[in-house]
DNA sequence: GGGGGTATTTTGTCCAGGACGCATGGCCCT
DNA sequence: AGGGCCATGCGTCCTGGACAAAATACCCCC
């Protein structure tokens, strides 16, 4: 019996924090000389090796980066001022959305998911869907809720395989959805080309985004997540496409997003394109030249119907 | 107009080299150190500068090692022994499946992908689907369809973003496919978890057996791709899942696989059966107590049946 | 008191070269 | 041929230093 108590708590590898955190290996290194947090301990081999707890309050920081504060204020901080921190900063205006979905049914979903009553969510969301339309759904439904799960797993409230559940059942909903939509008549429907570059793996703002514009009347073609940035260039050739969507979160290292947006640019023919959306908060802090950036899918379908309307 | 032909090539940095071919830039510098190649050079400030040459043959280089060549025998080639090295290689022991999909047809698809035509892509792989049932779709389209595509694109005929493509619309019709098959009535429904690890970005084999599970009238939950491990403990507790099934590919570090489902395993409650498939060689290689691994979804049916009548 | 330009910090990434564990390959022995 | 052992190949981690670009602070003058 007490050999199954391990008196050592399971640690993790430098390259396993840079995967569940998305601060380079560099970073991490720097802060610990620089600031001392975080401090691993070593395992046998002299390497480091991070507790959970360093990954949980790593995860903290890196969501505060995000939201614009600095490393130097608040490497140091302890775990109790950063979600002091946390609890009065204003992530993003969030403006109170008096939508399709209320804070009560928020919580309600909330408390869905924790329920693991996986048919049930599906048949939720399935029903939510028909009541307000895809556009709607997606845009005043998914978005939210996206974000409240986000949220909800920061502060520790939400297990990771009961966020794989929400993603799960959102993205069958958004499929069939997708499937329902019939393909556009007209020869000059634009071709938008959908896809996320290497390093992100999310693909549920991809389907939100093939929603939203088939919807409109455009030819979507998704090649789904992480597709190096060459063969983006080669797709958009080979399909013709007018646009080129790409989507990010804030999982993915800001210079790599902007250096890769900048090369795309380059590489792809003047005359296609480029739009990004998602979450991620330097698409609007360093902008691109030549790349359209998107802040809500509202704002996607707005874009659309002025380019259309100008041809 | 002389200063628009810039004499200098455009070259990339060592990060964007990492982005584009998937190498480290551990492994890059290693690699020059040892092996000479790819020798860079430096851009005005000191740090390394890559040619698109060297970016296309390292793509070849890392192609062949997925393929299973080591680093040593293929860095230090010229590019005309690395075009020769893949075209002599194949990939897997491909027995010749004279099943559903004839070489005729493999061919034709392998052909309808290079011609990018999407929704013929998708509308032939649902006529097939009907002909055959989703049990012989899965087993004699799908299997031999993914296997063809890997193994073009190993001998570089077929671009990254076509295999995306492919696997876009498999990905589609599959979906349907599952979503078409009614809930099983009765309360003794085996449950099944499905996942993959952290590492394993791959999820189409997860939706052929969900597709083949589902049909056998299994109550199947897909957490996606990449739970952690101790995720997919909780996940089987909270559903109350019977299995937990996995799927593998070539590009999980065999360790990896064999250490984290032994883990797994031990944390696992003992009645829940863990099933383990996937294309990976290791999985016959080295068997792990307790884990039941299967080369085939055939043998996956098969084995359901065989509880269930047992039960 | 505010605008614009310059110093100064802050911060992430790059570099060099060394080390080590782990798996694989080849070798020898049976 | 088949099994065990050693050498070598190979990726990842380590330390500690450097520097450019961005962010901030400062300051002067209008």
């Amino acid at each position: 019996m007490n050999d199954r108590v391990r008196p050592v708590a399971i640690t993790l590898s430098i390259a396993a924090v840079e995967r569940d955190t998305g601060l380079s290996k560099d970073t991490l290194r720097v802060w610990e000389r620089r600031y001392g947090f975080p401090n691993p301990g070593r395992d046998p081999l002299g390497e480091r090796a991070y507790t959970l707890a360093d990954v949980e309050k790593l995860r903290i920081i890196k969501r505060l980066l995000d939201a614009g504060h600095r490393p130097g204020r608040v490497v140091t901080q302890s775990l109790e001022q950063l979600q002091a921190i946390s609890e009065q900063t204003v992530e993003s205006p969030m403006r109170a959305t008096e939508l399709a979905l209320g804070a009560a049914d928020l919580r309600e979903h909330l408390a869905l998911i924790r329920s693991h009553d996986v048919p049930r969510l599906r048949s939720q969301l399935t029903r939510l869907l028909s009541r307000v339309g895809v556009a709607r759904f997606v845009n005043e439904v998914v978005g939210p809720l996206n974000a409240a799960v986000g949220d909800a797993w920061l502060r520790g409230q939400l297990e990771v395989f009961e966020e794989h559940l929400y993603t799960e059942a959102v993205q069958v909903v958004l499929r069939a959805a997708i499937a329902s939509v019939p393909e556009p008549p007209g020869a000059d429907a634009p071709r938008v080309l959908l896809t996320t570059f290497p390093g992100e793996p999310h693909g549920l703002g991809l389907l939100m985004a093939e929603a939203v514009l088939a919807l409109e009347g455009c030819r979507c073609v998704s090649l789904g997540t992480q597709t190096p940035l060459w063969d983006v260039v080669l797709a958009a050739k080979a399909l013709r496409s007018d646009i080129v969507a790409l989507s990010f979160t804030g999982c993915m290292n800001p210079n790599q997003i902007v250096d890769g947006l900048a090369e795309l640019r380059g590489k792809l023919q003047p005359g296609v394109r480029l739009w990004a959306g998602g979450s991620a908060p330097v698409l609007h802090r360093r902008p691109v030249d030549g790349v359209e950036p998107f802040s809500t899918l509202t704002d996607v379908s707005a874009a659309l119907r002025r380019t259309r309307q100008a041809a």
